[in-house]
DNA sequence: CTAAATTAAGTAACTGGTTACGCAAATGTA
DNA sequence: TACATTTGCGTAACCAGTTACTTAATTTAG
């Protein structure tokens, strides 16, 4: 592919071209590019977890037991996004709920024996892969820290609300 | 929201707090906050355009014609991202094509008048749009950079392949 | 010159997110 | 204490990408 556009001259990247214009795109892009390597790994592999599973489990680690809502607020997801996520890890076994008692509509997820279990299978590759990060951040010293600051602008006034002030 | 995350004594983002680890998912949900957060202003303009559509139309403008695979090549998507975003634009009267006389496959695609005269109504806007990424990135001096590093660095071994040599 | 391999592009099925909506439970208030 | 509001969470419909497959046209090779 590289090849094919090295050939064809096009090799300045469209979208790098766009410069700022460019960035959600590339973003995306890359996001994209990632997330599906990642799938594409655990599948070669035979790996019953599917990206951002790691993310349920070190919260549950950590937590212990949590709701819903709670993981929807910490990893600033939608909870439709956890819902979906938490059903397939609860299908795989993985995850338990019980009713809070004092509550009811809430439903309280742990991590199941299994779950703590296979764990330990899962963590060597979810420590590979963060090893590549790494490399992959090698000479982008700055960039964790300056995409966290631009994760906080946004969080103080959003794309949408920038650019209507802006017109 | 963050109020909210503030109460509850939660505001260290745990995909932060989850350093390396973290990154893709972090990329993934910053994109989706920019890309919902541009359908949602396009929307409340009543603008008939888009996400991505600014790639297309700067694409034509400065080669005149391509075809979907120069397309797809050209921004890195697969063949089928561009065959779906010019299958909408063509539906809404701002690409015509054209079967190529020396190639039957190919469909050779260009903007309609409608699509200059439109452009003319939508470039405020992405104008706009572009202003408010460079003040996003304002004390983010080096994002930009060290983003095509990565970007180049994926390109020459991605992310499975890295993976899976560290294991 | 014909058969095999490659290429262009369209379609289908899937994925991991989103917003919008609905319902039941809990909370706040008159 | 009852009624309005808020909250938790599940579902539906959508969205912008992906991979995998198909078909037709072109190119390559024997």
């Amino acid at each position: 592919m590289r090849n094919q556009l090295l050939n064809l001259g096009l090799m300045e990247d469209f979208l790098i071209h766009m410069e700022y214009e460019g960035l959600t795109s590339r973003l995306k892009r890359l996001s994209d590019a990632l997330l599906y390597s990642t799938k594409d790994l655990y599948k070669s592999k035979g790996l019953d977890i599917e990206p951002n599973w790691n993310l349920i489990f070190r919260l549950l680690q950590e937590h212990q037991a949590m709701t819903i809502t709670e993981m929807a607020d910490t990893l600033q997801f939608s909870h439709p996004a956890v819902v979906k996520i938490v059903k397939k890890m609860k299908r795989n076994g993985y995850i338990a709920t019980q009713e809070d008692d004092s509550d009811k509509r809430k439903q309280v997820l742990s991590l199941t024996p299994k779950a703590h279990k296979h764990i330990a299978v899962f963590k060597p590759y979810w420590e590979a892969g963060t090893e590549v990060t790494r490399d992959i951040l090698a000479d982008s010293p700055h960039f964790m820290e300056e995409l966290a600051r631009i994760e906080e602008k946004l969080n103080e006034a959003n794309y949408k609300e920038r650019t209507l002030k802006k017109l």
